[in-house]
DNA sequence: CCATGAATTGATAGTAACTATCAAAAACTA
DNA sequence: TAGTTTTTGATAGTTACTATCAATTCATGG
């Protein structure tokens, strides 16, 4: 739900990791500091906050915290939902119409995370999406979704993934994904998120009948 | 074409201004850094150009320039079309669907732009989707763009502007619009941008069948 | 268990984008 | 021409981020 990716991937339910000593160190640094940072936003807001105070807070150097974070932003926006969900695209039944698709694979994506990951979806989306700095960045963060999305969208089409079709087709998909973020966040997630972009799928199938 | 607007907006060939020399002398002054901050991104890329270099070309100090521009970032990506594209939605037929007052306003928009300034749009576009930075703002700009056509949608078609309906549709419509740009800077701006534009958005009419 | 190599860390120093402030200079006004 | 307002430049910060290197911590083969 937000942007880049970082090199090794978050340890998803599925995968059971042998982890040394060393690996677990690195994954708990990780999560205090992201967790220390977090809190300090949520206290004092997140440009008052200084990554200083965030390294001092999770007890690591700030030189440490930019070998985990490239940058103060990422501590937000940072997740791993774009292979998640490619892979619940290739898993639709191929002879399915992309859009068609695209919906089931949301539907089973979401449901795939459990509902305090929702929570705390929910709770760093609600960050991104009021901090200006934030909010530029997930947007950046969905070209490499849209990236993703086109070659998915493509190979099931048939059809070029630069082909304007195919552009348009997900231009328009990323679109509606923000605005039902900006919808969701906004009912502070009254409306689960899978629901609202069926539903906002649901217009873009139907031609947007206003 | 991308993002956040200015206090007072960029004389546009159709309203006259009387012009005191103060005015003047701010003009130009903008003018001269715009120009030689381009002609610097172009020489040696935009990362490696400071804003001390700008200033001292511009010869303006850099407080000065900060006065004029409040980020690097935005002597690229300020412009002023979303008021000339609004006053184009309203012109169109109260009676046409909103996509296809949508499409003719983009039309007759662009239509206004000599062809000069259609080169240096393009340029500024090619420099703002290779800049991760400027791409980002760019795109962040796009989401006041979305408010207005959000408001102008909802007008034109009675509804409430945080309807579903009207969010997916102006989602979908920021996300045609994007990748036209992208499509548009990729051709090196062989097919008019109204034409690329014109044609994403008929397939989102068509439930962008694929 | 220990020595050697490799990965991780923290300290230091530096760059560059911005912010705040204030006095000097320029332009407007009467 | 005198007084007022606007614009400017200089100065001194702050903060995100980079590069480098020595010290520490973990891994591993003997």
């Amino acid at each position: 739900m937000s942007s880049p990716q970082r090199a090794d991937r978050a340890p998803h339910p599925s995968d059971r990791v042998v982890t040394s000593l060393r690996e677990r160190k690195k994954a708990k640094t990780r999560r205090t500091i992201q967790e220390e940072a977090l809190r300090l936003f949520a206290e004092q807001g997140y440009d008052a906050t200084t990554v200083e105070q965030i390294a001092e807070a999770a007890e690591v150097s700030p030189s440490t915290f930019f070998r985990y974070f490239p940058t103060k932003e990422d501590v937000v926006t940072q997740d791993d939902y774009d292979p998640i969900l490619l892979e619940a695209i290739r898993a639709q039944p191929p002879d399915l119409p992309p859009l068609t698709a695209l919906r089931a694979a949301f539907r089973t994506a979401f449901e795939s995370m459990g509902p305090e990951e929702l929570d705390r979806t929910l709770a760093r989306t609600k960050l991104s999406t009021s901090v200006p700095a934030l909010r530029a960045r997930i947007t950046e963060g969905l070209f490499a979704t849209i990236e993703m999305l086109a070659g998915a969208m493509a190979e099931r089409a048939g059809r070029d993934r630069r082909s304007p079709a195919v552009r348009a087709l997900v231009g328009a998909v990323m679109g509606v994904m923000l605005a039902s973020l900006f919808t969701w966040v906004e009912q502070n997630g009254r409306t689960p998120l899978p629901v609202l972009l069926d539903e906002a799928l649901g217009y873009l199938e139907a031609g947007l009948p206003i």
